[in-house]
DNA sequence: CAGTGTGAAGAGGTTCACAGCG
DNA sequence: CGCTGTGAACCTCTTCACACTG
């Protein structure tokens, strides 16, 4: 890996994390016929003030017209580059339980610039298995199938405490991003990006604030 | 709503938000039989430093032992009860899609303190199923009967376009705690929680950081 | 003497406020 | 004249480092 270039100012991880709701939220508008938007008006409708907006944004380049605002479609374009989603990636998702199958059968991915190809399972019952377009696959296949596609996304949805292994088998094959729907902590080397899902966590997080 | 007590220190809601994932590691240790643990073995574990680890609990009282570190089944009880999950929630569900039934289906949430009781769709066709042990409401009803069940936690699974109105309405029937799985921010009044679920705005913050 | 609990220092993120431009 | 882009101020969060204790 490179040493950081003394031009290239590093961006927060977590303005990038922004950046995806800056474009589900533009492409709402774009959806709505509108053309134009400002920094305040993204803000209400995100829940941020217009000075983050800005702030944010100006760390990639100067998208906006003074006395005017941002130019949706061109913003989106920008974003979608920014994020790397001006292309579809390819995905392998791994687990065909309940909650991989649910995974497979979700359309929220495709239009955001996913789309699941491989599925890998080690139950023989689910090996096999066609739902959903795809053909369940052994994972016994995973890492060799993985890396001679070149996929470099994943999804995990295998139970915790088989999570692990299997992250250590994707970044064998080259993944270098894994989505992790699995309710344990992964350990992954530098260089590999992993998001966490956990519904659950989520909730407890409000139910401290609920009166008993 | 009281006025801030001084002497109650406000306790940061991102430190709210890590002890989920402390109390879902704790369980994973004392469900390998371990009975004690220490700031630096949890932080291993979650990928955190010690000192943020013994910062954050110590926010809510001293559960630990110098010298010896953390009893694990003690800690355990007291995020329960910090986390206010040393008991069940019952939840209503709305939307009965693909998505809506995944969540109806998902066995992760039970043992970590919430129940689905009540499903709520608009669909007529959908109104009146029981797949899952769940007979489908129709929303119509939705207001009222959340009222009068005293529900206060909900899972949206409903389209973006239509998730403000039903969050207005949950809200309405007395729901304070919302986890939102449709790709849209919502707006609520001061004290109702809100927290998104949205995989691929994940999988957008994790491309970024690929090569291309 | 291993490991907690915690003030203080340091790093990082957000908001302010205004110059500058269309 | 409205709205962007941005240094500077402000605020919040994290890490340090050490007194203290079982």
């Amino acid at each position: 890996m490179p040493h950081k270039s003394a031009s290239v100012k590093t961006i927060p991880d977590i303005v990038v994390g922004r950046l995806p709701f800056y474009l589900r939220t533009l492409r709402a508008l774009a959806a709505e016929g509108r053309e134009i938007t400002s920094s305040s008006d993204l803000g209400n409708r995100l829940g941020l003030t217009s000075a983050q907006i800005r702030k944010d944004l100006s760390y990639f380049g100067e998208f906006g017209k003074q006395g005017l605002g941002y130019n949706i479609p061109f913003l989106v374009d920008q974003l979608r580059r920014i994020l790397k989603v001006d292309r579809v990636w390819e995905v392998v998702l791994v687990g065909f339980g309940d909650l991989g199958r649910a995974i497979a059968h979700y359309h929220g991915f495709h239009d955001r610039g996913f789309e699941i190809r491989m599925v890998f399972d080690s139950d023989p019952a689910k090996i096999g298995q066609s739902l959903a377009g795809f053909t369940v696959d052994d994972m016994n296949a995973m890492v060799e199938k993985v890396r001679a596609a070149k996929v470099r996304v994943a999804m995990l949805a295998v139970p915790a405490t088989s999570a692990q292994k299997v992250a250590d088998l994707l970044i064998k094959g080259g993944v270098r991003a894994i989505l992790n729907y699995a309710p344990t902590t992964l350990n992954v080397p530098k260089g590999v990006a992993v998001q966490n899902i956990d519904p659950a966590a989520h909730m407890q997080h409000m139910t401290y604030y609920l009166e008993p």
